[in-house]
DNA sequence: AAGCGCTTGTGAAGACACGCACAAATCGCG
DNA sequence: CGCGATTTGTGCGTGTCTTCACAAGCGCTT
């Protein structure tokens, strides 16, 4: 949350044109931007420009300018962005001026790591509660949270007004976890289990899968690999490390 | 990796037309596929359709037959694709054939249950070296792996080959270990610090922030409240529960 | 052997995203 | 007060990704 707004402020002290719908390639790069942010602010910067701000967010100036100007305009020519006024902007945006509350379900290896992930708290979400559905692990504390049956998910997730589920049990599991979720009303799921998860509509799903991020690397390792192996090969005009243009600049390798 | 085939044999049977160089989205999505073709062949399954297999893998039937044209046609009209020889397929062209080693650095909160998540080892990883900067935790043993210092990373990757490396550390550190990484001749990184890497090129950065996703979930729960809350826009209530499709539905058939 | 139903592979069109390049706006300075 | 340096905001061309729709191909049945 910004550290920019008194406590007791009112929560946009700026008017918002309503909720602008921003392109989904714009929503996934706002996050980056804010953290970002964040690190000018601690530095003391009070403005900062589109070309500085997208190189410490890994971006090129002009899509971070697009990506602002879909906000409304809150840059000045000739001087660049407000740095807090920005941060304000964008956690407006992304609906971070409210703390939500998270509910982790499967606290096995993976789980429990993710409840001990402070990264989560400092960027405004509060796990609210953790689940599992062995009994041997209910009742245990982490990071003073008592977890609690896989049953008690749907109960809880009502009376705590709980909008977001995170899942981290086995595939086999995931989709039963879902529905209980949806059950309890949470209508934005993070998935880290394997597998495709079965939603009504209105229900957003993300998924991660850590083993598909290594095959992906894996696929360009294979790649860089068999252009070096083979200059005879049919593309014979590669140089031996052609340092694959477009393909491997950070903007690329970063995005989603 | 392929239980279809003799582990004696040789790697690939079927010639293959070089490596055709596929579209970045066609490649992120070909593990989600080879995911579902191994559930498939574990339930007997010889053969697929296209429709099947891309319920399977969450995504339109179109999109899947595109993306497996790229590989080469490896199906046949009216019947379908062949489940193991697409697997053997997908395998080869993400460089799945041989199992690769991974380097894993920050044995903290995060790194510890990666160290232990068994997803890497069934899906063509092997850990092959933990590093971690606190003295304290170096020597530490975790699933039979001693944990090392991080000053030997550049020397033991550049020896045991390792040419992928995994960053949990946090973001203050990365960078660092970032540049040992490639110094060790590391030449694809799987960053789940939060910040940018800097890399030389030819090397391949993904990041992966856990915050990040559910801010973009947030997003979405702050754009759904906006809506409902403005009963006079366009769209009026969500139908109360949809309930799940129909019960015959591939995800269920393949019984993850 | 011919016909029929099913499924793949792909051309073409549309949607989306990206990056260049420049006009418009602002500040600081003489 | 005016001018030049700087930086934003954006129109536009380009390339990539997605989706539709259908012809071509395959096997099964009669």
């Amino acid at each position: 949350m910004s550290q920019h707004r008194p406590p007791g402020a009112p929560e946009r002290p700026v008017a918002v044109p309503a909720l602008p719908d921003l392109p989904e390639a714009t929503v996934a790069r706002l996050p980056e931007y804010l953290r970002a942010l964040h690190n000018l602010a601690e530095n003391g910067h009070e403005t900062v420009s589109s070309e500085w701000l997208a190189t410490a967010a890994g971006v090129n100036s002009a899509k971070l300018r697009k990506d602002l100007s879909h906000l409304g305009s809150y840059g000045t020519r000739g001087v660049g962005y407000d740095v807090a006024l920005l941060i304000d902007q964008i956690e407006y945006v992304l609906g971070l001026t409210q703390r939500r509350s998270v509910a982790l379900v499967g606290v096995g290896n993976l789980g429990h790591a993710l409840a001990g992930y402070d990264g989560f708290a400092t960027r405004g979400f509060r796990i609210a509660a953790l689940f599992d559905a062995d009994p041997v692990r209910v009742g245990e504390e982490i990071n003073g949270l008592v977890v609690q049956h896989v049953d008690e998910l749907s109960r809880v997730a009502t009376e705590e007004s709980i909008a977001i589920g995170v899942i981290a049990t086995p595939a086999a599991a995931a989709q039963r976890v879902a529905d209980r979720l949806v059950a309890g009303g949470v209508t934005s799921i993070l998935n880290f289990a394997p597998c495709v998860l079965t939603v009504p509509d209105g229900v957003d799903v993300r998924k991660v899968d850590l083993a598909i991020e290594l095959q992906i690397l894996s696929f360009h390792e294979h790649r860089k690999a068999s252009q070096t192996a083979l200059p005879a090969a049919g593309e014979a005009a590669l140089p031996p490390l052609p340092g694959n243009l477009a393909a491997t600049n950070p903007q690329e390798a970063i995005g989603t």
